[in-house]
DNA sequence: GTCTATAGCTAGATAGAC
DNA sequence: GTCTATCTAGCTATAGAC
């Protein structure tokens, strides 16, 4: 075997860079290719059904970021919830570049054949709140309430990245951050 | 001068639910063409400058269509600032098709030329954060409470509608509208 | 004002040498 | 495994008859 000319993951970042930015409809191969470092045909040797299995690609390996970062920081019980809380929100705002990057959702979840990637979305989403209830109740709130702060939260986190790019202002996605934090310390 | 087959009103509804649903890149002219009942050249007719100048005559028609009903029902001084809120609100679930809807500014915010419309979402946005603003002043809240509030509005609107679809729920939508009523009404 | 037909181009994808 | 070169389909846009 040939020894390959760019790793994986630096493979894995290109992509994710540019389906990002410009949604899979938006991405050209040839944006695809430059991002990477390599050729069209190089990119489909590694990709053999092509546009479709990068972009799957590159939602899977998100998915696995947010599990080993933002999750397992909620998730660790070995802290308390404020902490968990507030690690997790640092992971966040990494995640998004604070505020300048698109949910990977948003990106891909308009155009293609439509429903190409819905359910890997509609799973990724349950994962946000079903993880976001856990701290809810881990912070003393009733399972009810904890369910309706897990929405609320997500909601709170989606609309912020797109106001913020709308008025192209990160600080509006800093201070929803904040508030949620709030939301769930007690303030 | 030969009459016109389809009326303007028409084409833009056509246009509009294309670009909604399949965002600027994913809408191609054979698509535009079918839902406005007329041939590729006709449209090329209507818009010498072609899709741009579809997606723009869309963006202008919806701005409209926003000002004379949500903004308005929003501003009715002659209503109590409950009703006009109740009222404002009615017309945001209609502009959104009870939250199965895809905001303009988002099937339109991502791709292209990246900047096309960029400045017309950003005024949008503010005329939206502005209108909830004087709700606000109107329901008794102190400038500062009507600044946030209104800003978390109009995250509250973009967020549900983005988690709505991604889970396939619009009672999402729904309860976060009545969620912004009872934030403004007091409850 | 609308149509059929098509130009010109660029997209995604592939062949085959190295 | 990576490359250059190329295919084919589909795209935006236009020409010109009616």
């Amino acid at each position: 075997m040939r020894p390959q000319k760019v790793p994986d993951i630096d493979i894995l970042t290109g992509l994710t860079q540019v389906f990002r930015s410009k949604g899979y409809e938006g991405a050209t191969l040839a944006d695809l290719a430059e991002a990477t470092g390599l050729q069209k045909a190089s990119l489909y040797h590694r990709f053999p059904a092509g546009k479709e299995e990068m972009a799957i690609a590159v939602l899977n390996h998100l998915d696995k970021w947010v599990e080993e970062n933002v999750f397992k920081a909620l998730k660790d019980e070995s802290n308390l919830p404020e902490v968990r809380l507030k690690n997790g929100i640092d992971q966040i705002r990494t995640l998004y570049g604070r505020g300048k990057e698109v949910c990977i959702f948003r990106a891909l979840s308009m155009e293609a054949g439509l429903e190409l990637f819905e359910e890997q979305i509609k799973n990724g989403m349950k994962e946000w709140i079903s993880t976001f209830e856990k701290i809810g109740v881990a912070s003393q709130m009733s399972p009810t309430d904890s369910q309706k702060n897990a929405l609320a939260t997500l909601i709170q986190i989606q609309g912020s990245l797109i106001v913020a790019r709308g008025l192209n202002d990160i600080s509006i996605f800093e201070n929803t951050l904040k508030s949620i934090e709030n939301r769930y310390i007690g303030k």
